[in-house]
DNA sequence: CCGCTCATGTAACTGGTTACATGATTTA
DNA sequence: TAAATCATGTAACCAGTTACATGAGCGG
């Protein structure tokens, strides 16, 4: 009977190690969060989660406490006990094997899925468009095209002050004008399909 | 004391109804899959996904067959075994509840978080490229952009028969052009940076 | 007869969500 | 003094991953 590799994978709450995995997007920007923004408390760390446009960063206190409690584990930070007034709080710091995980994380090198095809709903969802009739069809596209001109608008306004936040951001705003444009054609390939149906 | 959500919230396992959610994108994918490709089996679910070149689609066994048991336990789909050759299958349909769930999901209305800004792992690391020395950077942008060509070639000589595929398979396309002139514009914002600081 | 594809599953785990819960301090 | 903000957490749950496991039929 074959050895599995499962024997090595110990339960890494008892403090044993593991494989250690690639870090995940929400690891990965929770630890950049802490090399940008300096020491800086979980509360703030998840505000500025729950602040961002993406629907991506749920920024659920369930999520992130826990996550610097494992950092803290397997001491990729250090925390101390500060006062803001007379309030106390926990300020959490990178450690060297923080930044480590960190810029493993941030890449070079890049892993495929990073840079490969995004996952994009409503990409997903036009493979089946030709479940809806005519007239949906027409209220999908001009819904999806005014939800997204109306995200647009609040791109363009809203402003960034470091380069990359700015660079991040206009990646964001040209991947919308980019859906924009996909969402134009799609009308009008629609609307010649059913022309030629005629 | 206040009366809790939480008591409504009955394990569904236990065939009692509970708040149902919105279905998740694998549910939906799964039941567009059913009523796009007819009757067919949870492998044939399962190929599709793994021939995706979207990593968001894993399409491990773990995940579609026990789905496929919840649907049915739901009365979402219905199954029956087929005989392929001397080999044997459970060919599943969509009943009209899953039709209706499948039509839920797919929208119109749309919801906020499918049409709204989408996860980009790559955008999100521009945010921390200040962590990178200027030769690591100018690595990053490179490989990216590298990666992003050979999967856009990839994308173009792929082809589509259905309509629907084919425009999203234009989607697809329309966002790699877009990604790779934004690295364009990056990598000029860097480099004239660069120089200023000379 | 070997290896590939078709075909179906399960057990253990884990990362993240939802909802609950608390309390101090600041500001209107 | 009421409401908002700062601040920290936990318990229950769940969807999806990883890895294991099995077996029939088919093509070379």
């Amino acid at each position: 009977m074959p050895q599995g590799l499962r024997e090595l994978a110990v339960p890494s709450r008892n403090r044993t190690i593991g494989p250690v995995r690639a870090p995940s997007e929400l690891e990965g920007c929770v630890l950049g969060h802490l090399w940008k923004h300096g020491p800086c408390t979980a509360y703030s760390v998840r505000s500025a989660m729950l602040e961002s446009p993406s629907s991506q960063w749920s920024g659920s206190a369930g999520a992130i406490y826990p996550l610097l409690q494992r950092f803290e584990e397997r001491g990729l930070v250090r925390s101390r006990k500060a006062m803001r007034g007379e309030r106390e709080s926990w300020l959490y710091t990178l450690t060297a094997g923080g930044r480590g995980r960190f810029r493993e994380w941030l890449g070079p090198p890049l892993t495929p899925d990073v840079v490969s095809i995004t996952a994009d709903p409503l990409r997903t969802r036009m493979y089946f468009l030709g479940a809806l009739s005519t007239r949906e069809r027409s209220a999908f596209i001009a819904s999806a095209r005014a939800t997204l001109r109306r995200h647009l608008e609040e791109l363009e306004t809203s402003s960034a002050r470091e380069v990359f936040d700015r660079l991040a951001l206009r990646g964001a705003i040209r991947m919308t004008h980019a859906r924009l444009a996909w969402l134009d054609e799609v009308r009008r390939v629609i609307a010649r399909g059913m022309s030629a149906k005629r």
